[in-house]
DNA sequence: CGGTTCGTTCAATTCAAATTGAACATATTA
DNA sequence: TAATATGTTCAATTTGAATTGAACGAACCG
């Protein structure tokens, strides 16, 4: 049977608009385009949206509403709230985006610096075991190279702190 | 015929360790893999490459390393050097990183920080137009919203001259 | 109980983006 | 001139990620 209720469910075009925005953001940070319209829909909801209303608002489907939810949910961009009476999931948007932003920075920025590090360190290791294979010109400007990335990295790593303290 | 001189090109593992990271970067940064690849490929080479040279040490067709050298041109991450009796283009790293992030985040933050101010206006003007259509507790709620986020983005706007300054 | 709704999971599908490779233009050499 | 090599473009293909939708378990209701 058609559930009227939520077949119905149309969202003014200016929630449209904001929702195509978020959308695009989303996808700038390398998440999902639905993740980013589910945010934006909410966001601009004046009430919590059940599942159900939000497949129906941005016409996808059970599936995405879901995973999309759990993502959002993971990240704190959204919180459940329970209504009594009510079986189903309620959704409404976090609005303190300062704070997620800033622990966004931190899960991003520091876990990926980090595993930068990591990583160069591994390959110089690698080409330390490989030197004998390299004329010692070759070698040397590979090893300049690398020390160059080094200190590009700990030029980064100086500011961050400053950066930190400004965005606190 | 086979050309042996390109086809038994074979970089060591470290490089190729390098390569990986470089890859990686470029995806988390919104650019295809193999771009960042080339990158990598040239910046801890000892001497420019040739594009064949390039497509063999990666294994990457032609296609891919003549856009992949085009858009790395364009970013201003590779230069074209020419070495006299040579036809073939080679090319080789920028290797002041520091700068070019900088402009990098000239390009990426600023534009889309303006395309958000703008995106978020449209929002607004649309919202007025639908104005009749909510009820004053609604549209109180998502102006509100819409208000905060405009809040969030001058406060955002403030800090991008001092970490301009810091980054310089 | 059966009937209904809700939410999750996951295999299948769809879709967009990256990659390939063939066709082409241009340059080089003999 | 023919024969070969280089590099670009673009249509076709591949690939990987997002999305769907069917199957399932759980909660509620008459």
């Amino acid at each position: 049977m058609d559930n009227s209720l939520e077949s119905q469910v149309i969202v003014p075009q200016s929630r449209m608009e904001f929702v195509d925005m978020c959308g695009g953001l989303a996808q700038g940070f390398g998440l999902p385009r639905s993740v980013g319209e589910i945010y934006g829909l909410l966001y601009l909801s004046p009430s919590a949206l059940s599942a159900p209303e939000i497949g129906a608002g941005l016409s996808i489907s059970k599936g995405s509403v879901s995973t999309g939810t759990r993502q959002l949910l993971a990240l704190g961009f959204i919180r459940k709230v329970w209504r009594r009476n009510e079986r189903k999931d309620f959704f409404e948007a976090e609005v303190e985006l300062w704070d997620l932003l800033h622990s966004a920075y931190e899960r991003i920025v520091k876990v990926r610096a980090h595993d930068a590090k990591r990583r160069l360190e591994v390959v110089g290791e690698i080409l330390e075991e490989e030197k004998a294979g390299y004329s010692p010109e070759e070698y040397a400007v590979i090893k300049e190279r690398l020390d160059r990335l080094n200190k590009l990295r700990l030029r980064a790593k100086q500011f961050m702190p400053l950066i930190e303290r400004l965005i606190k």
